[in-house]
DNA sequence: GTCTATAGCATGATAGAC
DNA sequence: GTCTATCATGCTATAGAC
């Protein structure tokens, strides 16, 4: 069906089409090689372009990490926030903590690498750029930094711990996983449910399973 | 009182002396600037030198950044080895465990670089590298592996989730600080700490403290 | 929109003076 | 042992053809 304009997505033109590509391919590229390892010329050629023609598309290297970063908040914030709002009304503030931490795992670890490109490059971009990204990704810390006070509220979880020494040690172990998994050995979705079960019930032998 | 050599560490002449400063030196900026990010101008000026200069101590960027990466992995694993070696005998497995954690973490956000910064780099340098430092780190990850092992034998850890998920989960969680950990925030003990409770009891209410 | 060609700069590495 | 000076390379970014 040529000349028709597909449905799909909306009815985006070449130059939308190409811009997307580009960056799909910057965000593999800049999170297997790094933000200084990274050349405009590899990330080109991943899409069968040249270094130059990238131009067209992004005033620079910087615009180009920069937008990869903002999509792969975003994108980690709203994959999160719309399998919270998902949950039954009935769900616990421990059953939310759980789908947030099986969702960000399954993010960290999927094909597509929007949000572990974010995850490694924030400490590798040039400060102006780190800053303006850390102060975008404050929202997605406000998001756990409530779910962890709801729970902690209502007594779901204990209060002995420091508040942010658990989400920065929940979102370590999950992120950590950028690195170490690999696709084909053990499922995502099984990685996901062990290392939340970690986390929210700890080593101890386990009487009776919980959930 | 000049002329007579020093006795605190082996009597190093000062061709060693200058050799120690510039791998103190080059952990520090490879580890905040990122492999491809630090200049060997960099690193020179930290201690006062110039670049050329570095060449009489290392042959290439490629070998300082190795041996950088071959200190961390050796500190690391024997600091945790002498840890574990002056617990008392009837330490439980898991207070091995525990003990183990609580080392690691405190290596990870110390003062000294060469842990963290060998956490950094390894997705960053040159394959060939990272491959020798991987083979170089099972000794490391065998010692996880076997804290794990044993405690999961005499039934002190639960046994229902996949023992290298449960490794990588740990070793997440504690790595991840190197990013986040500000010294003269929280006091590095009481991270070790939280972190170890977080990970060896989870996040369900306490009815009893543990240990 | 993408190409080729190239300007301009930064950096790893080397040579030789001191 | 360290410096100054320099070569060679590789990369970002731009200009102009198609």
């Amino acid at each position: 069906m040529p000349r028709i304009r597909e449905r799909r997505a909306p009815a985006k033109r070449k130059s939308e089409r190409t811009r997307s590509a580009i960056l799909d391919a910057a965000a593999r590229v800049f999170r297997d090689r790094g933000y200084s390892g990274t050349t405009l010329a590899e990330i080109a050629s991943e899409i069968g372009m040249m270094a130059g023609s990238l131009y067209y598309h992004f005033d620079s290297r910087e615009k180009l990490v920069e937008e990869v970063m903002s999509l792969g908040q975003r994108r980690s914030r709203e994959a999160v926030e719309a399998r919270l709002a998902e949950l039954p009304l009935r769900a616990t503030p421990l059953d939310r903590l759980r789908a947030a931490l099986e969702t960000h795992l399954e993010l960290v670890v999927e094909q597509e690498y929007y949000t572990s490109a974010t995850i490694k490059l924030i400490w590798q971009v040039p400060p102006e750029i780190r800053e303006r990204q850390l102060v975008a990704q404050r929202a997605y810390g406000a998001l756990w930094k409530k779910l962890i006070a709801d729970a902690r509220r209502g007594g779901w979880i204990r209060d002995d711990l420091d508040p942010s020494v658990v989400r920065m040690g929940m979102l370590g172990a999950l992120n950590w996983a950028a690195d170490w998994f690999r696709p084909g050995k053990l499922p995502a979705r099984r990685v996901a449910s062990d290392l939340a079960s970690l986390l929210l019930e700890g080593l101890r032998p386990q009487n009776s399973k919980s959930q």
